[in-house]
RNA sequence: CGAGCAGGCGGAACAGCAGCGUGUACAGCGCCGAAAGGCCGUGCAUGAGGAAAGUCCGGGCUUCACAGGGCAAGGAUAGCUGCUAACGGCAGCCGGAGGCGACUCUAGGGAAAGUGCAACAGAAAGAAACCGCCGUCUUACUAGGCGGCAAGGAUGGAACGGCGAGGUAAGAGCUCACCAGCGUAUAGGAGACUAUGCGGCUAUGUAAACCCUAUCCGAAGCAACACCGCAACGAGGCACCAAUCCGCUUGCCCGGCGGGCCUCACCUAGGUGGCUUGAGCCUUUUGGCGACAAAAGGCCUAGAAAGAUUGCUGUUUGAAACAGAACUCGGCUUACACGCCUGGUCGCUGA
RNA sequence: CGGGGUGUAGCGCAGUUUGGUAGCGUGCUUGGUUCGGGACCAAGAGGCCGCGGGUUCAAGUCCCGCCACUCCGA
């Protein structure tokens, strides 16, 4: 599955300001709505991660963290950013995609599943569209 | 065997699954588009460094300026000879400093062109005289005046060559030997410079203080620059105040909405080129102490644009260092786990 | 890619131009004053001047190389 990507410094600051957001040590990641009818993902490492080859590092693992999740029943429409934090590029991709899919469940981008909802945290609440 | 010195090389490997950039071939003729073409799929090939880093120097390239020469200003460099496209780089050598030695370090022109500064201390920081030494005069008899001197003391980072002998009232390059420094001649050397002789007999340090001398330097940088180019703005031409005309709304009608047209120039968003064959790399031979040069043969080796060799697992041997091309090349500087190679030196021991 | 600034006591800053004693405010400590506290008065402590070399008799200051933070332009 292709993913489009995010690239103008607009569509980031949107996301900042206007979005959802949820955080771990490993990933923060902010959600918003646009008009397009498909998913924009934007993955982003600053300065504070480290020089040139840890950002680069971060940014691939998160990357694969993303690929590895079944993402057949993610909802459509979404401007998704993911951040790197200082720890990021110390980690593995195994250990950043459930902090990855549980923070897309928490945002809400997940589409209703009956199993999963019946056996997981009741407390993250579902969001409609 | 131990200690120490100098130089160089490499910079984890392999396997499985999944995945990425570029190039190329093929296919569905699937999707988008007026077209050119693009997207999706599969196969093959290929895909970061010794520092890619810092951006400290010097080139290529591009645009602008000057198109001849000189001067000024500003900046950089500073022993000599060479290497190089060039350099503030490199090689060899000279002088100085350090080390028993292998070897290491060295911004190393000019202080009699001029100016400034040298705190405190000290008499004095450059044409010196506080204590002092000597001679002489006065004298209240332990002080003072005048003259000579710069050896000794004291201060300092530094005190008008060092040291010894002669000499003298006391002293002093006043005289002499040696040494250091300056000038000059001869010899050697490509030169820096070295060696020897002779001469006069002496003017501290600081130029990474101002400065002087010699040499070099036009400015900006691939977000440069070139080309294409919705909209908007500008110029010209043609229409003329018409809605019975034109465009859109699925082909036609009704209805609705909108409306001067064409050309040129500039050019925004954006796109394409610049973009990788180059003072290129590898091997061998020759010349040179060396940096390097020449010849022959062979090779093509990243070119992205949110930015590409990665994720997970396993084995070796373990949890691998510093770290990611962004137009490009030669250097410099800085960071770096671990593994290895070569050549000298010193000490001890054995043959 | 190009250009600039800052780093000094716990904190905020002078001093660097023109090299010789590191200082100001605030905070801290001790003492005084007050029934006690604040304010006030007096005394005092606290610095490898970001790091490493060099020039110099002597470096916070001059020169070179690094590090960190920060700003500006294309």
């Amino acid at each position: 599955m292709k993913v489009v990507k995010l690239n103008q410094n607009r569509d980031f600051q949107r996301a900042y300001r206007k979005g959802k957001f949820a955080a771990h040590p490993l990933l923060v990641t902010y959600a918003v709505k646009n008009r397009m009818g498909e998913n924009r993902i934007g993955i982003t490492a600053s300065k504070k991660v480290g020089n040139a080859v840890k950002r680069n590092r971060a940014r691939r693992v998160i990357a694969a963290a993303w690929n590895t999740l079944q993402l057949q029943k993610l909802k459509k429409g979404y401007d998704i950013v993911l951040v790197a934090r200082a720890k990021t590029p110390l980690a593995k991709s195994t250990t950043i995609a459930p902090v990855l899919e549980k923070h897309l469940q928490k945002l809400g981008l997940m589409e209703h599943d009956q199993k999963r909802d019946a056996v997981d945290d009741p407390a993250v609440p579902e969001i409609s569209v």
